[in-house]
DNA sequence: CGGTATCCGTTCAGATACTG
DNA sequence: CAGTATCTGAACGGATACCG
């Protein structure tokens, strides 16, 4: 996620509609982007999901994390946290409408991703290589 | 667009098509995300751009921000750049078919986003304020 | 003109320990 | 159970100087 957003206003020439968009899809990819978003968003979706079922469902991330990233995506309206009082505590997360409706307007992110990602691969390889077997660009 | 992509594919449980495809979308986004990365991809869409004019374009650019951004969307094949051997030298950067197509299915995101980025914004002044004035969530 | 190299502060993100 | 706090290293990103 990260909560580096104001990156998009200083963007100069605000005044152009083509720029505005440009601003504005920022915004909302800036904002799902980030190593968890989405696959929390997408748990969220299915229904309230509680804070230890995240934390299963994603095995690698860290309680820190976790939290980091609902606090977020709650604060930016596309998940409600509801707490109830019991002993032991139970908290859930679900997805707000806001944030399935960013799900399905994904579809077509998709859709580009898988007809191209193999030429994508492709290309990496293609860059790493004649650039003289660098494993990743530092 | 951070090369930090790698994360996606540590994902856990990869054979779920679902998170198969959180996991597509993930690449794409994180590969066009990033303070740059959509901005360039926009000036060079209109026709071949030079490095020059796109610093430009882009006031508040820093010259290592807009190379480094130039060579890892060359890297996965959304940019090609071509170097005119002339002096004083001439560089042109030209967004590919596939970036093009990245563009038009982004439309669905930017509809979301022009939809609710006011909805967000309430939200987040909402929580930012129940939350005890903290300007920005540490 | 079109970069690269270097320095340096800021933010991200993991591991771990502690708590109501 | 559902977090918070803290410490740490890694990555991001700006400014500047230099180079073919």
């Amino acid at each position: 996620m990260s909560q580096r957003n104001s990156a998009v206003t200083d963007q100069a020439g605000a005044t152009d509609p083509e720029k505005l968009a440009v601003c504005t899809v920022l915004e909302a990819i800036n904002r799902i982007s980030g190593k968890w978003a989405i696959s929390i968003l997408l748990e969220a979706s299915r229904g309230p999901a509680r804070f230890t079922e995240l934390e299963r469902a994603m095995p690698s991330i860290s309680r820190r994390m976790l939290t980091l990233t609902l606090r977020n995506l709650e604060r930016d309206g596309l998940l409600v946290r509801t707490v109830y009082p019991t002993v032991p505590p139970r908290v859930e997360y679900e997805a707000t409408p806001m944030a399935r409706e960013l799900y399905d307007s994904l579809s077509g992110v998709v859709d580009w991703a898988e007809r191209h990602h193999e030429a994508i691969a492709l290309a990496r390889e293609a860059y790493d290589g004649h650039a003289g077997c660098a494993p990743a660009r530092k």
